[in-house]
DNA sequence: AATGCGGGGCA
DNA sequence: TGCCCAGCATT
C-alpha cells in the first residue's frame, strides 16, 4: 500500500498549518512536553489559557518540581482528567531528581516517566528534538484510519497496530517537526469528524474519500447505556458566608481536588453533617438537580445548602477548611466551581 | 444525549 | 495482555 505523500502535506502545512501556538514560540522540550500532557484528551482551543496560565507560574521543570501539588492542581482545575497533573508534577520531580533537570533524549526514557506513552513521547521527541519518531494521537488515528480505510475502533489492539505501522511508514526523513504538527493539524483543521474533503491536500489518494463516505472512519467505539448514580452536595456556610470545602482522596474521581462534603441521597443531611462531618447544620433548602457526565456513568447533583455553627468542630486534620467561595483552598471540579458561581 | 480524546493500573 | 477508569468541550 501506498503511504500518504509526506511532502504534500507539507506544502499544504506552509501554506494552511497552525503556525502560532503557543508552545510553537519558543519550542522548548518544556514547553512542548507541557503542551502535549494538557493536550491528552483536550482540545487546542481550549488548552491555550491553561499553558499560559501554566507557563507563567512554572516557567521551567525547576519551579515545576518546587511546586506544592495543590497549587499545580488549581491551575489544571477545569481541564479534567486530573490524574495527568499528578503525574506531570511527579515527572517534573523525576526529570529533576533522576536526570540533573535536563530533559531526557531517548524514547525508553520518556516512556519511563509517569503519564507518557508511546504517542505523547514520540510527539516531544519529534517537535523538541527533531527525532524520526512516529505519533498516534486522536487527530493522526482519523487521517490513516479514512486516508487507509483501516476498519474497526482504534481500541482494539489488532487495529492500533495497523494504524501504528502506518504512522510509520508515512514519516518523512526531514523536516519531521513540521511534518509531526502537519498531519495533526490536518486531523485538527479539515479531516475533523465532517471533514472538508475539497480542502484537504491528501484527497487525491484517500481511499475514505473515493468511496463517498469519509465520516465511516474510524469506527465507533462500542458503547452501553451509562448507569446514574445520584449524590447531595452541601454548599454549608457559617455566619461570615465561608463555605465548607473537602479534599478528595489522593486518587480516583476528582484526586486531589478539593470538592464539596457530600451525602448520600437517602441519608438524612443532619445526621450525616454531625456524624461525618462533627457540625450541626439548620436552614437547609435543596436546589435544582443538574447532570455532570463522566466516561462511564452520570451523576445527579442535588445541591443543598445549610447553615454551620461558627466554629465548627471540623474532624481529620487538613481534609476540611473553611474558606470564601471565590478563594477555595485549592483545584475544583468544574460542576463544583458552576454550583459557587450560581448560587 | 452522543461523541472524541491517551495513558495508568490492575487482574 | 485485556479490561476498567477518567472529565471536559463540542455537536
Amino acid at each position: 500500500m501506498k503511504p500518504l505523500d509526506a511532502d504534500t502535506l507539507l506544502a499544504w502545512f506552509d501554506a494552511h498549518g497552525r503556525h502560532d501556538l503557543p508552545w510553537q514560540h519558543p519550542r522548548t522540550p518544556y514547553r512542548v512536553w507541557i503542551s502535549e500532557i494538557m493536550l491528552q484528551q483536550t482540545q487546542v482551543n481550549t488548552v491555550i489559557p491553561y499553558f499560559e496560565r501554566f507557563m507563567q507560574r512554572f516557567p521551567d521543570v525547576h519551579s515545576l518540581a518546587a511546586a506544592a501539588q495543590d497549587e499545580v492542581l488549581a491551575l489544571w482545575s477545569g481541564l479534567g482528567y486530573y490524574a495527568r497533573a499528578r503525574n506531570l508534577h511527579r515527572a517534573a520531580r523525576h526529570i529533576v531528581e533522576r536526570h540533573d533537570g535536563r530533559f531526557p533524549t531517548t524514547l525508553e526514557a520518556w516512556l519511563a516517566l509517569p503519564g507518557i506513552g508511546r504517542s505523547t513521547a514520540g510527539a516531544i521527541l519529534a517537535q523538541a528534538f527533531d527525532q524520526r519518531q512516529p505519533i498516534l494521537d486522536g487527530n493522526v488515528r482519523r487521517v490513516l484510519a479514512r486516508y487507509h480505510t483501516i476498519d474497526g475502533w482504534p481500541g482494539d489492539r489488532a487495529v492500533q497496530d495497523r494504524l501504528w505501522q502506518r504512522a510509520e511508514a508515512a514519516m518523512p526523513h526531514r523536516r519531521i517537526a513540521d511534518y509531526t504538527q502537519a498531519i495533526m493539524d490536518l486531523g485538527a483543521t479539515v479531516c475533523t469528524r465532517q471533514p472538508d474533503c475539497t480542502r484537504c491536500p491528501l484527497a487525491e489518494g484517500c481511499r475514505a474519500h473515493a468511496t463517498g463516505h469519509p465520516q465511516a472512519w474510524p469506527g465507533r467505539k462500542p458503547r452501553k447505556a451509562l448507569p446514574v448514580r445520584r449524590t447531595a452536595m452541601l454548599i454549608l456556610r457559617d455566619a461570615d458566608g465561608r463555605i465548607l470545602f473537602e479534599r478528595r482522596p489522593p486518587a480516583g474521581i476528582w484526586g486531589g481536588l478539593w470538592s464539596l462534603p457530600e451525602c448520600p441521597v437517602n441519608e438524612s443531611v443532619p445526621r450525616h453533617c454531625r456524624e461525618r462531618l462533627g457540625v450541626c447544620v439548620d436552614h437547609l433548602s435543596a436546589g435544582a438537580t443538574f447532570r455532570h457526565t463522566f466516561s462511564h456513568f452520570h451523576l445527579d447533583i442535588v445541591p443543598v445548602h445549610g447553615r454551620i455553627d461558627d466554629a465548627p468542630a471540623l474532624r481529620e486534620g487538613g481534609t476540611h477548611v473553611l474558606s470564601p467561595p471565590d478563594e477555595p483552598p485549592g483545584g475544583l471540579p468544574t460542576p463544583v466551581r458552576r454550583l459557587l458561581r450560581q448560587p
